[in-house]
DNA sequence: CGAGTTTGACCTGCGC
DNA sequence: GCGCAGGTCAAACTCG
């Protein structure tokens, strides 16, 4: 894909002509046009990895950093204003982001859209085009260099990327609980944007996962939130009896995701869920999502 | 006193 | 090569 295509490259569109029709689902977010403008990947990346365990997921919203538009996504605000959006909790996103980070068949991520697939592009000056930073594409060097300048990457070694998930929330708070524990290492003044972005660690030894958190600039009111890698570990809510932090390793408060009256079905992850497991959908409060159990929550 | 946060410095990659 | 931006480090600091 050349830059200009790169450029004017929307997700969703691709997705739609590519993906959606083949997989028989209806994903009514997955639109262009300015009425419903969604920054939400995650029925794609759900799935997507229904059908793709092998590929890693990898959200466009880290596209806050002023590429919104390159992707139409304008009218984020618009969307968490709208009444026949849903909130729902990030447990179906979520599995389907861990699925590939746990996923045995892919010790080593790769990225998973392809230009073929989603439009996505590998390379990192692209990516960087897409809002994604080539220091993702390293995978397992925590603490990343020294500050010495000594790196474990051999010269000319490709970095790897870890498995990234991030999402939007509606939420005055900026670090939502999520059940584990987070060190923050570093805060960063983000381009174009008042606001902050904050980066966490796991606290938890070897355990590599990072998140990010910052506002978006063009709703104060939303909270982009980056995952990156996989736990090795339960959440330590998992030992003070915390049933959803036990089963969902993302934040399970005040996560919007669109529906759509005409099909709350396709437009419900949970439900999607449940149909694709052969079970009955069933309305159930945040804090009821702790069954079924994905078993790729499960550690190895 | 340990755990977590703050914050300026440093490192790296990329575009020009 | 230089400047910029994102990401990380680590000493100093805060808090319970």
């Amino acid at each position: 894909m050349s830059n200009d295509q790169n450029k004017n490259y929307n997700p969703y569109n691709s997705f739609d002509q590519n993906m959606g029709s083949q997989q028989g689902f209806e994903f009514p977010l997955i639109s262009t046009s300015d009425d419903h403008v969604h920054n939400y990947m995650n029925p794609f990346m759900y799935n997507h990895q229904l059908q793709n365990p092998n590929h890693d997921v990898l959200s466009f919203t880290n596209s806050v950093h002023g590429e919104m538009d390159q992707y139409n996504m304008t009218n984020a605000t618009n969307v968490f204003d709208d009444s026949s959006f849903d909130r729902q909790v990030i447990n179906e996103a979520g599995f389907a982001s861990t699925t590939a980070a746990e996923n045995p068949a892919t010790p080593n991520s790769t990225v998973s859209f392809s230009s073929s697939e989603a439009g996505v592009e590998e390379d990192s000056s692209k990516s960087k085009k897409l809002g994604l930073d080539p220091h993702d594409q390293e995978l397992g060097d925590v603490a990343g260099k020294s500050k010495k300048g000594s790196t474990s990457k051999k010269k000319g070694e490709k970095k790897q990327r870890e498995a990234r998930f991030a999402f939007m929330t509606k939420s005055e708070v900026d670090n939502l609980e999520d059940g584990y524990r987070w060190r923050k290492y570093g805060q960063k003044a983000v381009k174009n944007s008042p606001f902050p972005r904050s980066y966490y660690r796991c606290t938890s030894q070897k355990c590599s996962v990072k998140k990010r958190i910052e506002r978006s600039f063009e709703d104060p009111s939303t909270v982009i939130t980056t995952y990156e890698g996989q736990h090795n570990h339960h959440s330590p809510a998992t030992l003070r009896g915390s049933a959803a932090a036990m089963l969902n390793p993302f934040p399970t408060q005040d996560l919007i995701f669109p529906s759509n009256n005409n099909n709350p079905v396709s437009s419900n992850f949970y439900t999607q869920y449940l149909i694709n497991h052969g079970q009955q959908a069933q309305e159930l409060l945040p804090h009821q999502y702790s069954s079924p159990l994905p078993n790729f929550f499960s550690s190895s």
